[in-house]
DNA sequence: TTGACATATTGATGGACATCAATATAATCA
DNA sequence: TGATTATATTGATGTCCATCAATATGTCAA
């Protein structure tokens, strides 16, 4: 997609996805336990739809494991686009990302 | 709504209402004024409607002035939200938001 | 008042998309 | 190979929403 902020908020723009979102924040889980994560909300097509989609924004990562796909929200691209989003609507603002773990930097 | 980051992200998961956002950077516009800058993309009710869903985002700022309401972006507002985010969806990184020109702060 | 202008609201329409059941694909194991 | 498991895809359906023309509301000027 051109618009990296407009694929970045329609991806977050559904309150499943975000419910995906934050069962995966922080954890790898699979398909299937992300479906009984989500407590019969969801059947599992509509999760995999929804991780397509997210997988397409770059949000999550992913990785084969046998017959099984991990996934986990990627925080590093939530912070970028977030970063991104500052930049181009509120530049009177100064964003100053820090990485807890790895020193990390990118200057504006 | 009861879900700031779920709304915020679906003011943004528009094209039409980022080009508002856009337009609206660091400037007070009527809404014929927008109308025209959006150079034919939409009418003006349908600018309207987009204005009504950011304001009730909180994403703008409104001034009556007149017979004319005149908009402008809140990035002070954007800001947070953005910061909601990251608490939410980033929280192994650490964001320091510093106004340029006012010297607020909040602590995490 | 009346008329002109600025914006909001209404109602209709088309398109985008969330969801599901059913099915297909892919990987492992016996 | 065939059976089983895990995930993806397909096709259908309903809902949400972006858009517009038409109209209403509100504001100022004369």
């Amino acid at each position: 997609m051109k618009d990296e902020t407009l694929q970045f908020a329609k991806a977050l723009a559904d309150g499943t996805r975000q419910e995906i979102l934050r069962q995966l924040c922080c954890r790898w889980l699979t398909v299937n336990a992300l479906v009984l994560s989500l407590e019969g909300q969801v059947r599992q097509p509509t999760v995999s739809h929804h991780l397509r989609l997210l997988e397409e924004a770059g949000l999550v990562l992913v990785e084969q494991r046998g017959r099984q796909r991990l996934y986990m929200l990627n925080q590093e691209r939530l912070t970028t686009c977030c970063g991104e989003l500052l930049r181009v609507y509120a530049p009177d603002y100064r964003l100053a990302p820090v990485p807890v773990s790895d020193g990390e930097r990118e200057d504006l």
